[in-house]
DNA sequence: CATTTTTGTTGGATCGATTCAAATTTCTCC
DNA sequence: GGAGAAATTTGAATCGATCCAACAAAAATG
């Protein structure tokens, strides 16, 4: 049926189609866009010439310029595209943005690149009307290019201290505090901490000065909420081991070899992601220690595979379908304002904490 | 620093700073996207004015207009967005679509909606140089909708015949084969099938009139090669209960139901995706019976979930990654030919396979 | 110094649609 | 039949850039 799809040299035009039927490039755009407005017979004899001819449609690329609003929302990231489909966390997160974004029929485009100049080339490129912004490393050079674009955009899981723009995070000190609460109240005290990254590109022990001139504050007030937590169980926060790692398997394990390369052994890891929490329980299983009964450990996210490992995972649950959810929001219903949201965690007990082992 | 993102009220243009900065708009374009070729103090000088004016760079709006090549693949489904970030068969797909992507540079948007409405709306107007298509439920929808748009397209996992588009599948036929043949060497001699859909919205035991009038191929193809195999291991394959799920926990467990509320129950069960395999593991185990002592499960798909189970799963694995990277490639390199590829499938042998029980 | 080459700049045409004020046609109703 | 209202249609302007042929200026060459 129709036309043959030859003559791939020129795609035909709305105005080819009003030329052949004998009407002004108004009307033919009527025809496809209010076609209400135009007159039934010459309605039909457009569209009949329109599918005559071949013709796709309105190009959007065309309709694009004029409209000015693109419709969808990008979001950004230093990660590989893959990054999306495979991280628990941005899964569930994506999750939350995809459930805005169909209910006002927006789009999604995922930005990201393997080096920085295709990063950048990337972003000014993209074809949306705002960015949520995945701030893991690197995120401060995500936000500057991103805010050249001038666009409305959201970081999320902001990690450094600015104030100028939009963000939204959760309470990070609180959640440091319910994770190292529970493990106090159960009785330990001997713990090491799983961090994530202070500063770009660095993973191994931590000591106090990092801590202070640390550039991500979320990691700095996770420790901070462990610490002050903890010295009110009078622990001396001072002796515990605080390794940073890059939140994949390499990392963690070079942290956990050092921290059970020392004499006295922690009883309970704090780790600041499901990640590592996930990698420490495999790590310490395939050593022999048992989780909990030797060693306990608590996450924190609140990913969905925390509850199916094994044993599941204690840990500090973020409301990151919301946050999803709300990041789009706030593109998609961008007043001109900066916002900056911190959500509540709660504390998720499963199987992977239990009672400090007699010592 | 700069000036204030104040003066909302109209965004600068490229044409603005080229007069404040007195050159034409040809040298101040030339400025950004050629810089070489324009002097360099002039380029300076233009690309002060900007700075100071706080021009935002080239709008892509207007650049893709021109260019005619948006750079970005779109990747559509009737599921709603959620689907590629929580599916894991999807996910891995989507993985090597990204890994294609990236090492091209080139985007990717993600087209789908609630109501068919909307999806039209959503394919007609998606920014994109071509699509890749999930043809799941209501597959031939999704077709014939983007075949409208005219641009290239590969349909994936294609359920039905048709030969004038492109699709990337793999052997289903030889898919069952092997994990019938797999089942019998082991001594299963009753079996169940858990199928996928043969044609839209339909769930429930499956009759012989009913497969030869199947519009998802795929699916057909799948029954033909396990009936194949196991009338040559003497098995009487018309009493073989056939289940049509829809991939989903409800449907599967009505089909499990069904199938073990008859008489002479199966040591065997076929299951056209790892998803409902692991689906009847769960409902076995939940009801007592022993995997694999009492009844083995061959999935088919080979997603990573199915190492990760309890049993792990014993499958047919696709090189879905490998599906994505071609089909990615498929519309990057289009050159306006139909292709048509089928890919092999291996048998992956784990735990939930074991001998057949003496009966 | 005249001529060619090289290098830089200009401004009109174009990409493919939408919009809207003005012009035209059609319809109502007396 | 004609005035006025309503319904359609027109065509120029616009969205924001890039491209390119033509021109201008500077540099190299004979």
């Amino acid at each position: 049926m129709a036309s043959l799809i030859e003559g791939q040299a020129r795609p035909i035009r709305l105005a080819d189609i009003a030329k052949a039927a004998g009407v002004s490039h108004g009307t033919a755009s009527n025809v496809f866009s209010r076609p209400e407005v135009v007159r039934a017979e010459v309605r039909e004899r457009v569209r009949a010439v329109a599918e005559a001819m071949g013709y796709a449609g309105p190009d959007p690329k065309g309709r694009l310029l004029r409209a000015g609003k693109v419709n969808a929302i990008g979001v950004g990231t230093t990660e590989p595209l893959s990054y999306f489909f495979e991280d628990p966390f941005a899964r569930v997160m994506m999750a939350g943005i995809s459930e805005a974004c169909d209910a006002t029929g927006a789009g999604i485009a995922l930005v990201s690149a393997a080096n920085q100049e295709k990063l950048a080339w990337n972003i000014q490129s993209a074809l949306v009307d705002g960015f949520i912004l995945f701030c893991i490393e690197g995120g401060s050079r995500l936000v500057e290019l991103t805010r050249e674009r001038r666009l409305p955009f959201v970081a999320l899981e902001l990690g450094f201290h600015d104030e100028t723009i939009s963000a939204i995070g959760v309470d990070n000190i609180a959640g440091g505090r319910l994770a190292a609460r529970h493990l106090a109240e159960l009785g330990h005290r001997r713990f090491a901490v799983l961090s994530l990254t202070l500063g770009d590109d660095r993973t191994g022990f931590v000591t106090p000065e990092m801590v202070r001139s640390a550039v991500y504050t979320g990691t700095r007030d996770r420790l901070a909420g462990y610490f002050e937590e903890l010295s009110g169980f009078g622990v001396d926060t001072k002796s515990i081991p605080v390794f940073e790692t890059e939140n994949e398997q390499r990392s963690t394990w070079a942290g956990l070899e050092a921290i059970f390369a020392g004499g006295e052994r922690p009883t309970a890891i704090l780790a600041m992601s499901d990640r590592m929490a996930m990698i420490a329980i495999d790590w310490l299983t395939a050593r022999g220690l048992k989780v909990p009964e030797d060693v306990s450990v608590v996450g924190f996210d609140g990913v969905p595979d925390g509850a199916l490992c094994d044993p599941p995972l204690t840990t500090i649950a973020q409301p990151i379908t919301e946050i999803g959810r709300r990041a789009a929001r706030m593109i998609l219903d961008y007043d001109g304002a900066v916002r900056r949201e911190t959500m509540g965690v709660e504390l998720v007990v499963r199987a992977s904490t239990g009672p400090a082992p007699i010592s």
